[in-house]
DNA sequence: TACAGTACTTTGTATTGCATAGTACTAAAA
DNA sequence: TTTTAGTACTATGCAATACAAAGTACTGTA
């Protein structure tokens, strides 16, 4: 078992309600969510950002606009959608339901009959 | 995006930790595990369960042994090893430490510069 | 003996995080 | 002016795992 391993398998399905909840109250290009997220300690890197958020903007959850950099070249401003805002909630309740789920699995020292 | 597939996606790397918790206390055979993890509205099926078992077990984080059942075939049941016990422990913190994370990363409103 | 219920094994698919290689833009340095 | 460095984005191939599905095997019952 690789710890590094499984943390990434862990990390599957979760970064994509972690984008959406950090563009839900503020536009942000891909170097900014991944500060953010570094920040959060959630580990993101460019090879999965940027396919992510591909795959979210086809998937009409994320819209973009252009905007000229002050300091280097231009960047790729993404914002939630009225899809996305929905799929956001929907992916906060699955992944809350899974936090319980898991804790009820892990926690069951009180209920051993 | 098709919400069913991101939750099966969320259970990636999580399903580990949770096996080898259930197995913490009490060894248990493969249809024991689905029955206890689906209580816990933890769901796993078949053909995820047994090539997860036979990895870990090949991990030596877990060990088995058969036993003749009363009402039908043999069963295989499995327990934790020294091994298995430790990664538990691992699994554990890797898990808190993503929860955390994610709570960060979605609940950013009071933390708002 | 055939069938049903139970338990386990195997295999191939879909999906996504990630490493890596590369392109493109802009400002600053040479 | 050209080169370089820093920044931003795109594309591709790989590894790993949840899952569906097909199959084998064992036991008790009809």
């Amino acid at each position: 078992m690789n710890l590094e391993n499984t943390k990434a398998q862990m990390r599957k399905g979760v970064l994509e309600l972690c984008i959406l909840a950090l563009l839900e109250h503020k536009d942000a290009y891909a170097s900014d969510i991944i500060e953010h997220l570094k920040k959060a300690e959630m580990i993101v890197v460019e090879g999965t950002l940027y396919p992510l958020l591909t795959r979210l903007k086809n998937a009409e959850l994320l819209a973009y606009r252009w905007e000229e950099s002050t300091s280097g070249p231009p960047r790729k401003y993404y914002s939630l959608t009225p899809t996305g805002k929905k799929a956001l909630t929907e992916l906060h309740t699955s992944w809350d339901t899974l936090v319980e789920a898991v804790k009820k699995t892990t926690q069951k020292k009180s209920n051993q009959p």
